[in-house]
DNA sequence: GCGTGATTACTCGGATACAAGATGTCCGAGTTTGAGCGG
DNA sequence: CCGCTCAAACTCGGACATCTTGTATCCGAGTAATCACGC
């Protein structure tokens, strides 16, 4: 089990925008770039952010992406949901009974990783951290 | 991201073989019925456990698997692991600076998600519950 | 009875098949900016 | 100097190609218990 690498480069990427501030669009090929993704690809992932509300694209020469309004509240566990999907990550494959205690157990573990991650905003790690993104 | 369904066998596998006790060995075929998967197939995971110290297999007939001693502290961290492995869930795809502000708050996270799943024995949730595996 | 061999009931491990998802690439289409050009 | 056109610089989206991983099956080999049989 492990984080795709879809997340690793949103979070990244999210990271940066938060970091450039929201005044002019980034284009995708600077973004991919310093990551040293193809632009194509990574294009592909931020339209998942821009369907989740996080950002916006801005077509034509000039443009990029940029961080929407309220951008200060985006946590580590909007962009993890955003790429990966908000599934739990434990489905019991036998049904016995309501509720599986073993299932009980793995989800109240999820919740206490979640949890970490929903306090934690982008905004916040750029403040205390000086970037090295 | 998700737990194999591997992970969800060996560990329905494991909270029955605490909850049937360490007298004699259960065969492959009775668990698998259970579970309602191939018996050649379960074997393989559990042939995991057995490397990871967990449980010890006899040959022949009524032969099968088993608990092995100290199975009273095994905690569901100790399964997944076998079953996963124990890397962690993050590596920053970047080589940026000495450490990545983003890979420590998911490890972090993942920290507490480990800490839960460390407290929690197949032993104690077998006591608790009245099974229902 | 008692050993000895065959049968039966198991697990083990490697090889293989299959499916799904992650990871990328390619290309055509739409959109905005800005430069060039003619009036 | 103004407006029009056109090229350039972008993003968007779908359609592939590829690779890895999880899931599962098959089969031959080894092993232990038990049964049968001959002495």
């Amino acid at each position: 089990m492990k984080y795709s690498k879809a997340t690793n480069y949103a979070l990244h990427t999210m990271l940066f925008l938060v970091a450039a501030g929201q005044s002019k669009p980034v284009g995708v090929q600077q973004l991919a770039e310093q990551q040293n993704l193809s632009p194509t690809y990574l294009s592909k992932i931020l339209t998942k952010l821009v369907k989740a509300g996080m950002i916006e694209s801005a077509s034509g020469a000039n443009g990029g992406y940029r961080l929407k309004r309220n951008w200060e509240n985006i946590s580590f566990l909007d962009i993890i949901h955003a790429i990966e999907g908000a599934a739990s990550l434990f489905d019991c494959s036998l049904d016995h009974g309501p509720q599986c205690a073993i299932q009980q157990v793995v989800l109240a573990a999820e919740a206490q990783m979640e949890q970490h991650l929903r306090n934690q905003t982008m905004a916040e790690l750029v403040q205390r951290k000086k970037i090295i993104f």
